[in-house]
DNA sequence: CGGGCCCTTGAATTCTCTCAAACAATGTGG
DNA sequence: CCACATTGTTTGAGAGAATTCAAGGGCCCG
């Protein structure tokens, strides 16, 4: 990473953390809002396009994202590319690198994003003094598990355009209920490249379709970024049911 | 589940545990073994084809499977399949609906399967008072994602030939680590169709594929199942590294 | 022996990809 | 301010990949 793309600041202090107060995420009891202060070193800003973490090395930290978009991604040798994931705020990244050593993916930022800093060396301490935390690291890494169930499902079995719906409603309804969105459409911040990369599809054909659910008012294409109007639409042409998650933990 | 796919037995003490004995698995100090002994309530003994777990049940129990082959998938609603994973001795399966409530998946024996079975309920004692089996967890959630992550690129990413050849050389080499193979050549007890629910692809383009391996005596198909030849060509084809695993936990 | 499940093959159709070209928006340097 | 390069989007056309449809054969089991 060069200098331009990062800058390190602390300002967020734990216990005025934004995401705290959204109802999405669970609260921390005083206890583990103590610990979780001292967990994290530092805050971390990287500019769009910025690559937070990457496939092979063997990262010191982990991270929460606190602000911003960005996706986790593989490639192959030959630089065929798989996005596997978005990233969100409430997100926690690098968790898998920190348990089994070296990172098997990586993770660029789409808009400016802004992390807090863990130092994977205190994560014992956190399962040793902290079964509530260490429950919840657990669910983090099954619910990411859920996700990636449910693209495999998508990209292995849903036709092009149920694809594009299936991943759109999601991105929509993550981004609403983490707080991207102020309520209204939400504007996604990537480009029709990202779009084929997730969805396996070459970006012509990614182009071609998308263009049909615009042509059915469902989504709007912008300058380098999606505009969902219909979500309902969405779901309904790739017969998905939606999110259902009431509060999740996050650290 | 009827009376005829399931049986009750007892009958393998956590001590004398046939997993323990594999290189391919960490050891438990007495401590551990002494609370798994009584984590473990029971144990289950499937046929082949029956269904272990259910997509939107809520399970009481999660399991380790002690024996046997068997798969996770998820369907659409009319019907169309995705296999996500394959499930071997020493998978913990369930863990996600323990978790998060519900199954967003279901399990299937492939073979005859036998399972150890632990009480959801007594999850909080572990993470309570085992902080080295509660990190375990976390690891092994980590793991699947892992290889769920693989999974995606290649559906994603590689050709079809690409993509069985990686599929089977990740079973083979799984197998192999896992005590299913005696060392020789594996046969793994699946039909076409399962590789076609697996790879995204139609059951007769599978079978042309799966030709083509074949007739580069990569690997030999079987009665009702496949036979693994040459795993050095079947790597050299999906152009994938294969699997790095020195010890792994489970449960 | 018949039925069911699995594997195999050919042919037509549909989907998706690559190639190619053009356009719009943005940013840069002169 | 313009010329130019860069990046992202759009479209058409032909090639290639994968699907569906259809049919036949092998095997096991009741």
């Amino acid at each position: 990473m060069t200098a331009k793309e990062t800058r390190n600041t602390n300002n967020t202090s734990c216990a005025d953390c934004p995401l705290q107060t959204r109802d999405e995420f669970r609260k921390f009891c005083p206890k583990e809002l103590e610990f979780i202060t001292r967990f994290k070193t530092g805050e971390l800003s990287v500019d769009p396009g910025a690559t937070i973490l990457v496939e092979g090395s063997h990262s010191a930290h982990l991270f929460t994202v606190l602000s911003g978009w960005g996706f986790r991604y593989k490639t192959l040798e030959d630089g065929r590319r798989q996005i596997l994931n978005f990233v969100m705020p409430g997100d926690l990244v690098g968790l898998q690198g920190s348990l089994t050593g070296e990172m098997q993916h990586s993770i660029e930022a789409l808009s400016p994003v802004t992390l807090c800093v863990f130092e994977r060396s205190r994560l014992k301490e956190l399962y040793r003094e902290y079964p509530s935390l260490s429950y919840d690291l657990t669910w983090i890494a099954a619910r990411e598990e859920r996700i990636l169930d449910e693209n495999l499902l998508s990209i292995g079995r849903r036709s092009a355009i149920e694809r594009a719906a299936y991943l759109l409603a999601l991105i929509q309804q993550r981004a609403v209920a983490t707080g991207l969105s102020n309520g209204e459409n939400v504007r996604i911040p990537i480009t029709q490249q990202h779009i084929a990369d997730t969805l396996g599809l070459s970006i012509v054909h990614t182009n071609k379709t998308l263009k049909k659910l615009a042509s059915r008012n469902l989504i709007r294409w912008l300058d380098r970024g999606c505009e969902i109007l219909k979500v309902e639409g969405l779901l309904e042409i790739s017969q998905w049911e939606g999110l259902s998650e009431t509060s999740r933990p996050f650290i």
